[in-house]
DNA sequence: GTCTATAAACAGATAGAC
DNA sequence: GTCTATCTGTTTATAGAC
């Protein structure tokens, strides 16, 4: 079963590898400050394989913004999972520690993409796209907790999943700029408040 | 009373230009994509004015970033007058429209500082310095609602100050994106959510 | 399809004139 | 104190070898 790669497979793959390379090396160093030398480099490439792969650098991190949603749409799909067997509110906490924690490469990358759209309106609408689809989906999961408290009178899911999406960005910022101002729990506690809220203001 | 500009005034007029200059043109370019050029044509002087001023482009960065907290201790300040003659949620609602929208430069250089922060690991804490004096004076301002709203017992001010930090940053930044996803009482709303919420469970 | 070598443009920083 | 001219290193991108 372990054959020989076609050429169009090796191609497939060194792109691969040049678009994860340049995920790394544009979060460590920024848009700007990131070098296709330093991105080829740490691919294991040359130069000239990313040219053949990817017009150029500003191609190259396009192709990144456009694609790397679906990593967002992945992590969106596992907390849904979760969100069905235990609290939601702690599944989406879990996930804010992992993220600030672990994956010490995702907000910086984030915040290149957006800082790169806000100077290129013309990127503006692709991120925007890209972030649709984790938002719907972040809908379909504040849909029935909404049901639940008997909120749903009260708040439009696609508001509410912008005000998690929103609280979660700038708690995981926060967390990174002071630890012990963002304690384990609190992104948890802010959403048991929030749609205790909800579900008062549905009670007037 | 108008006289000429002593020495010591002019160059201290200077550093401010070139610094207002630094602002505009790092949000508009970001740090590495910014050149001390451009930088220093924007303030209308030259490249060897702005290098007998500071120390160069990293130096000139610093110093904007420790110094331009006290911008946002001026907002907090006005927010402060203003909540107390109105619902705080709605003056802190007016805010988030009038940054997102008016201030275009604002989110994009607190992106800038956070990132190099993230990047300059010694730079981090002197940013997280810097946010504290606002995150302090939120607080204060949030103390009061809480007593109103019977909720000290169960929400400490300073979480809370660090909840609605988050939420507001991660707001306007997607009002950037999509303003359509974001409307303008959405934050106010959320506010009021918040609060309800943290009032409910104190009586539990 | 990927590599090495190089061209051409540009950056940050300094030196010396005024 | 500020300006002009310049030095040095680095950058993106290309051309041609393999």
């Amino acid at each position: 079963m372990s054959r020989r790669l076609t050429r169009a497979e090796t191609k497939a793959r060194t792109r691969a590898l040049l678009l994860d390379a340049a995920a790394r090396t544009f979060a460590r160093k920024g848009y700007a400050g990131a070098s296709v030398e330093e991105i080829a480099e740490a691919a294991g490439f040359s130069i000239g394989a990313l040219y053949s792969n990817f017009g150029g650098k500003e191609q190259l991190f396009i192709e990144l913004l456009t694609t790397r949603s679906s990593a967002l749409i992945e992590t969106a799909e596992r907390i849904r999972a979760d969100a069905e067997v235990e609290d939601p509110a702690k599944a989406l906490g879990r996930l804010l520690v992992e993220v600030a924690d672990k994956d010490t490469d995702f907000a910086p990358l984030q915040a290149e993409f957006w800082l790169y759209a806000v100077r290129n309106p013309d990127v503006m609408q692709t991120l925007a796209a890209g972030l649709r689809e984790p938002h719907d989906q972040l809908s379909r999961l504040v849909e029935p907790v909404l049901d639940r408290v008997g909120g749903r009178a009260t708040a439009e899911p696609g508001e509410v999943a912008t005000i998690v999406l929103a609280l979660f960005q700038g708690l995981v910022r926060q967390r990174r700029t002071d630890p012990a101002s963002v304690p384990d729990e609190l992104f948890g506690q802010a959403l048991r408040w929030l749609f205790t809220g909800i579900a008062a203001g549905s009670e007037r």
